[in-house]
RNA sequence: GGCGCGUUCGUCUAGGGGUUAGGACGUCGGCCUCUCAAGCCGGAAACACGGGUUCGAUUCCCGUACGCGCUACCA
């Protein structure tokens, strides 16, 4: 068996999606199951759609998610000789032929085809030009363009995951691989790329299915090995639709801005039109390195579920240690927190960890931690503290506090209880105010977790706050 | 239009000639509880349709419908 060499092709004229990461993905898992290499190629033959860019945003995506290429990168636009020679044999040993029809002329001949040129192929026109006729208009100096000679016959090839794939060549037009201004077109560039690459498994999106016996075709034509090809399903919108910009955050940056980890993100991929043959959903990809194969690949479409994504993304960030989320945290923001005590913001980070999905979350949902409340929920302070019989309730209870000298969890919990229950009411009559008065807001962690950490200090001066402020006694 | 490919709960999927068609997310209900989450327990929820083959088909075959892809001097 040959040494496994495999690539991700994306060209840069947008940026990189779900889509494209999984199709990443999974090279570079097949790669790494196999000990084998992956290679990044740019196919970059489009100049006027292509963006430097994007190009890099590719290859940051990549890097982000540890998707590391092997090797440097490939760029289409810099092998043009290796084009040009291949297209040049093709019309040497007679493979494929200069066409001079003007595109005009084809497209106006199209156009004008019954069923509006569903139906059209080529007619052939300039299969058969003797040398001499040729010779005399490229001396003319009239533009042409090559195309391939379709040989009699059927192509079949044996995906590895679609199974076994036929079609007539009957059915192949005689495509152009080199347009009418020199440049080659994709059908023929993939292969000669793959083949000079090594590659020797093309591991891409469905869409190229039926590219594929063209492809062959092309193999065969210049003598090149045939590699292997699995040709993976699409992945939807939730509208069924093919992803694109209308999905909102399709581009992968958008995630990454969203506060996912990369690893979640990959996770949540790998079990789009794949499964390993067990019941567990969450990997690290070392995990997924050892158990990836082909043959349990999807041949179904599937479609993007944001709401599974957060349930993975929030799996993985119990996982975590906090110190590691506090540095993506970092990553994400530099400024967040920054002049705050390290490990104040550890401490945070373990406690919202468990109940939070995204590093934003944990970002936009911890101020109370650092800030006095500026408001209060309206909606919670009319039904928590309703009337100035709280006042006087928090008052008392701030006495309690104030004489306590040691600030714990535990103490804070008993002493609260024992408060309660002296007065004959339920804790939560005294719990739900507080936690209001600290916060701001009517959810959060542990009540007495947070007073441990808020510590006594500032305990006191919110519930001081809160007793100015609340009730809220104005008509709305 | 032609060709290729696909179709199991809302979603991701397991399964495969005889199963109570399994799991996960979500959803609904309950428990726990200081809130929100988490956790635990439980419920609802699927084999696109029509013909074959067969004692039996969700599973195999053929059609139909629907969806996707290719059909470009895009990649």
């Amino acid at each position: 068996m040959k040494p496994v060499r495999v690539r991700f092709a994306p060209s840069p004229t947008g940026e990189l999606h779900l889509g494209g990461v999984r199709t990443a993905l999974f090279n570079w898992l097949f790669a790494k199951h196999h000990k084998g290499k992956f290679f990044l190629r740019i196919e970059d033959t489009d100049p006027v759609r292509s963006r430097k860019e994007y190009e890099e945003q590719i290859c940051d995506s990549l890097k982000w998610f540890g998707l590391q290429w092997d090797g440097p990168i490939v760029f289409q636009s810099q092998r043009l000789v290796d084009y040009k020679a291949a297209i040049r044999k093709l019309l040497e040993t007679g493979k494929a032929f200069r066409c001079f029809c003007s595109p005009d002329k084809l497209e106006k001949d199209r156009k004008q085809a019954p069923k509006g040129g569903r139906d059209y192929r080529y007619p052939g026109t300039c299969k058969n030009l003797s040398l001499e006729e040729q010779k005399r208009r490229l001396n003319q100096g009239e533009p042409f363009a090559v195309r391939l000679k379709i040989p009699r016959g059927v192509i079949s090839f044996n995906d590895q995951i679609y199974g076994n794939i036929r079609v007539k060549n009957s059915e192949i037009d005689s495509f152009i691989i080199s347009r009418s201004n020199g440049s080659p077109t994709y059908n023929l560039v993939v292969v000669v790329d793959d083949h000079f690459m090594g590659i020797t498994h093309v591991i891409r999106g469905d869409d190229h299915l039926t590219n594929t016996p063209k492809q062959i075709l092309i193999y065969k034509v210049l003598g090149f090995d045939i590699p292997k090809f699995a040709h993976l399903p699409m992945i939807l919108g939730p509208d069924k639709r093919r992803l694109s910009k209308r999905h909102g955050a399709t581009g992968i940056q958008a995630f990454r801005w969203q506060g996912y980890l990369p690893q979640a993100l990959l996770n949540y991929l790998v079990f789009l039109g794949w499964n390993p043959d067990t019941e567990q959903e969450i990997f690290t990809l070392d995990e997924l390195v050892r158990k990836f194969h082909l043959q349990q690949v999807q041949k179904k479409a599937a479609i993007y579920d944001e709401k599974k994504l957060n349930w993975i993304s929030g799996q993985h960030m119990v996982q975590m240690p906090a110190e590691a989320l506090l540095s993506r945290i970092r990553e994400l923001n530099p400024e967040w927190r920054k002049e705050e005590n390290e490990d104040y913001l550890l401490k945070i980070v373990e406690i919202q960890k468990k109940r939070l999905k995204t590093l934003s979350e944990i970002m936009t949902h911890s101020n109370f931690f650092f800030d006095d409340p500026t408001s209060y929920d309206l909606k919670t302070a009319r039904k928590r503290w309703g009337s100035e019989g709280v006042n006087f309730l928090i008052q008392d209870f701030m006495a309690r506090l104030e004489i306590m000298e040691e600030w714990s969890v535990g103490l804070l919990e008993s002493e609260l209880r024992k408060f309660c229950e002296e007065r004959g009411i339920s804790s939560s009559k005294l719990i739900h105010p507080v936690r209001l008065a600290l916060s701001g807001v009517p959810h959060g962690p542990s009540l007495f977790l947070m007073m441990e950490m808020l510590g006594k200090v500032t305990c006191l001066r919110r519930l001081k706050t809160a007793l100015e402020k609340l009730p809220i006694t104005v008509e709305s």
